[in-house]
DNA sequence: AAGTGGTCTAGACCACCAT
DNA sequence: TGGTGGTCTAGACCACTTA
C-alpha cells in the first residue's frame, strides 16, 4: 500500500501492524462474523495493496492470539467460542490427575446493581453505571466445585435478562459472541488463597474456613477492552489450577 | 540446505524447524554460552545452507520462547538469567496493588534424599536416584511471604554444595546456567489453596490453618526436559499470583 | 562507514481440501 | 481440478549500533 493506507496516520508503524489493525477493525465492525471465512490471502493482499507476505505476517499474529484459525486448503476463519476453545483457553481448573472435566454451570442469582469505583475502574466504566451481577454454581463431574460471580456492564449487554442467560444453549462467551457481537479473546487472572465463608462453604459442601482458591478474572475483547469481571471460588481439594496451558 | 541436512532424518519437518533444532542443539552443547552473540543471520544462512528468511523464521520462534534475544543493529544473543528476566518471566507473585517486589531468599535447609516415585516421574529420574532438597524462606520487602522447597537431581548438579548454593551471587537459575550450563527456559505451574501447617505458619507468621497458596512448579530446559521441582507456599493476604504476564 | 536486525516484495513450489 | 494455506527463496531497502 506504500503510504496510501498510512496517509493520515500520525505515528508510523510497520505495514503488517497496520494491516492487522485493519483486519481487527473488520472483526469489531462485524464484517466477518464468528465462524466465517476471511477472504483468501491473495484477495486480502489486493484489498490492502500489500504483498501476500505482509498479509501472512499480520494473520500470523492474529492466529497466535487465537483470534483467527487457519485451516490448510480451506481458508482462514474467525475463531468461535465452542466448548473446546473454552476448555483449552479459558478454563484452567483440572482434576488432580490432569483430566479436564467440562464445567456444568447453574445460575443462582441474577441481579442489577451499580458499579462501585473498583468495578468501574476494572471495566472502564464510570462509578455508578448500571451493571449485572450473576452468580453461578459450577459442577465438575456432577459435584459442586466452583462458585462464581460475573459483573457485566448493562450498557454493553442491553437486553440481557435472567431468562436469556439461564436458557442459553452454549457457553457464556458464545452467548456474548452470538447475541451481542462481543468476542472475548483474552482473559487475565489473579489468584489468591482464601477461607470459605459460611454461605460459600455450604454451597460448595466444605467446612467454613476451609481453604479455597479465589480467582479474579478480567475477560477482554479486541484491543484489551474489558467486558466481564468474574470472581471464582474453587474447591481445590481434588482439583488444581494449571497456569501454563498451550505452551510447547 | 535442500535435503542435505535432512538426509538421515526419517520424519521430514519444515526446514525452519530443522534449523531451529540445530540452533537449539548448539545451545545445549554450549557452542553459544549465555549472553553470547550468535553468528549474524547472513552467516547462519550460509552455515545451514538456507535462505535468510528461513533463519529468521527459526530465530523468530526461539525469540518468542525467550530463549534468544534480538537487538537491532547489535545482533542476536542467548538470553541470560538476570533479575529482570526472573521477575518478568518466572516470578508471578505481585503485591495487591500490582507492584512487583524483588524476592529475597534465605536458605533454611540443604538435604540429600532419594527420589520417590512421584518425584522420579516428574523429574524424569528412576525411583531411588539421589536428589537434593533445599528449603528457603523468601521475603518480600523484608517480610516473610513464601516458603519453598526445591528438588534437584544430584546427577545433574554433581558438585553442588550447601555453601555454593547459599553463597551464590545471583538468582538460582543464573547459578544453574553459569555453573552447570543448564538454561531454564520454561516453567509449568499448578496451584491450589491449602491450610497452613504449624511449622509453615510459624515461619510465615500466620496462624495455623490460615489459607495459603500452594504452587507446584516444574522448571524445564530445552526440549521441555525437567530440571527442578519447586513447591511454594505463599501468604496471599497482601499479594496475588498473576497468571497471564507478558501477553499483549 | 560497515555490520546488524527489521520490513517488504514477488514469485515458485508443495500439501491439503472441496468439487 | 482449482483454490487455499504452508514453505522457501533472493533481493531490496530501512533503522539502528558501533567504531
Amino acid at each position: 500500500m506504500n503510504d496510501a493506507l498510512r496517509a493520515g496516520v500520525e505515528t508510523f508503524a510497520p505495514l503488517y501492524i497496520e494491516v492487522k489493525r485493519l483486519i481487527t477493525q473488520g472483526l469489531i465492525e462485524g464484517e466477518w462474523q464468528a465462524g466465517a471465512a476471511l477472504p483468501s490471502e491473495t484477495r486480502l493482499a489486493q484489498r490492502y495493496h500489500v504483498s501476500i507476505g505482509t498479509i501472512r505476517r499480520a494473520v500470523d499474529e492474529l492466529v497466535a492470539e487465537q483470534i483467527l484459525v487457519r485451516q490448510q486448503g480451506r481458508g482462514t476463519f474467525v475463531a468461535t467460542h465452542d466448548p473446546k476453545r473454552l476448555l483449552f483457553h479459558f478454563f484452567h481448573v483440572v482434576r488432580n490427575d490432569g483430566v479436564k472435566e467440562m464445567p456444568e454451570p447453574e445460575m443462582l442469582a441474577f441481579e442489577r446493581d451499580r458499579a462501585d469505583t473498583a468495578v468501574a475502574r476494572r471495566l472502564n466504566l464510570l462509578p455508578g453505571e448500571r451493571v449485572f451481577r450473576i452468580r453461578n454454581l459450577v459442577r465438575l463431574a456432577g459435584e459442586p466445585m466452583i462458585l462464581d460471580e460475573l459483573v457485566l456492564s448493562q450498557a454493553r449487554f442491553p437486553d440481557l435478562t435472567e431468562k436469556i442467560f439461564r436458557e442459553r444453549e452454549a457457553t457464556v462467551y458464545a452467548l456474548y459472541q452470538t447475541r451481542y457481537g462481543i468476542n472475548v479473546v483474552r482473559a487475565a487472572e489473579r489468584l489468591r488463597a482464601t477461607a470459605a465463608e459460611r454461605a460459600s462453604a455450604k454451597l460448595l459442601n466444605v467446612r467454613p474456613g476451609a481453604p479455597l482458591l479465589e480467582i479474579h478474572r478480567t475477560a477482554m475483547t479486541y484491543h484489551n477492552t474489558p467486558v466481564e469481571l468474574r470472581t471464582s471460588l474453587v474447591n481445590t481439594a481434588a482439583h488444581e489450577y494449571w497456569s501454563d496451558f498451550g505452551k510447547a
